[in-house]
DNA sequence: AACCAGGACGTGA
DNA sequence: TCACGTCATGGT
């Protein structure tokens, strides 16, 4: 990769922009000092399996939601010492969709959390593939890679709608190209590192929140006067 | 008070 | 393949 191409160069006006982002947040580190439990330029590998097991339900439960309803639905979930997928498995499903109703689409959810739930058991700590998880009922592409990228580390740039509003809006990419080509676009040309896939999808998060929300105007963007002639 | 969130699935053409 | 409807609660 050339390190001057358009993709590198928007990653580091963001992250100079907003710094790290301590992408992705988990319970055990929250705090009063630390609300978020975010956890800046610390890469380490999530210490424990509900850790891991914890990242995995956010994905899922975050699925067209806002993060601040899923942090919610977990942080009950963390209280009732259920994070933990033999837990999941155990509970009756009214129950669990009781849990989870906050953060929207309780039904599905519940048996998206059912069916991973299981998945995860059986994965024996073992790191899954990316066709296996897209295989299961509920994962899709964005979901199947925030779980490689933030649970397990795998390197794999995960796409979402932020994505797309933005470097359609710099006309970096088109509006028709579909997940994977966009994926793969990042990916050619990026360095093949987890860390730097890890905070250009919070960094682009970040971003599209304070630009790209319904009420504020793309024109706003401060990558457009940047980067667009 | 309509509109939308850190998507995915089912359907019909 | 692909566009479109559906899933659902809670905040603005």
């Amino acid at each position: 990769m050339q390190k001057d191409n358009i993709f590198y160069k928007i990653y580091k006006e963001l992250y100079q922009l907003y710094g790290p982002q301590g992408w992705w947040p988990l319970t055990d580190l929250k705090s009063s000092s630390n609300p978020g439990g975010y956890h800046p330029l610390d890469y380490s590998y999530p210490k424990t399996s509900d850790q891991i097991f914890e990242i995995c339900v956010g994905a899922i439960l975050t699925q067209n939601t806002k993060w601040s309803a899923v942090q919610k639905v977990l942080e009950n979930l963390k209280k009732e010492n259920l994070l933990n997928p033999k837990k999941i498995l155990k509970l009756n499903s009214s129950k669990l969709q009781n849990l989870i109703k906050s953060s929207g689409y309780f039904s599905q959810k519940s048996k998206k959390l059912k069916i991973f739930s299981k998945y995860f058991i059986n994965l024996k700590n073992k790191i899954p593939s990316r066709e296996s998880l897209l295989s299961l009922w509920g994962i899709g592409p964005e979901t199947a890679d925030s779980i490689l990228l933030y649970a397990f580390k795998v390197p794999t740039f995960v796409v979402d709608s932020y994505t797309k509003k933005i470097f359609s809006n710099l006309s970096i990419i088109d509006q028709n190209f579909d997940y994977e080509k966009i994926k793969n676009l990042f990916q050619a040309n990026l360095y093949y590192d987890f860390r730097l896939y890890q905070e250009y999808h919070a960094l682009i998060v970040e971003h599209a929140k304070r630009y790209y929300l319904k009420s504020k105007h793309k024109i706003l963007c401060p990558l457009y006067k940047k980067f667009v002639k």
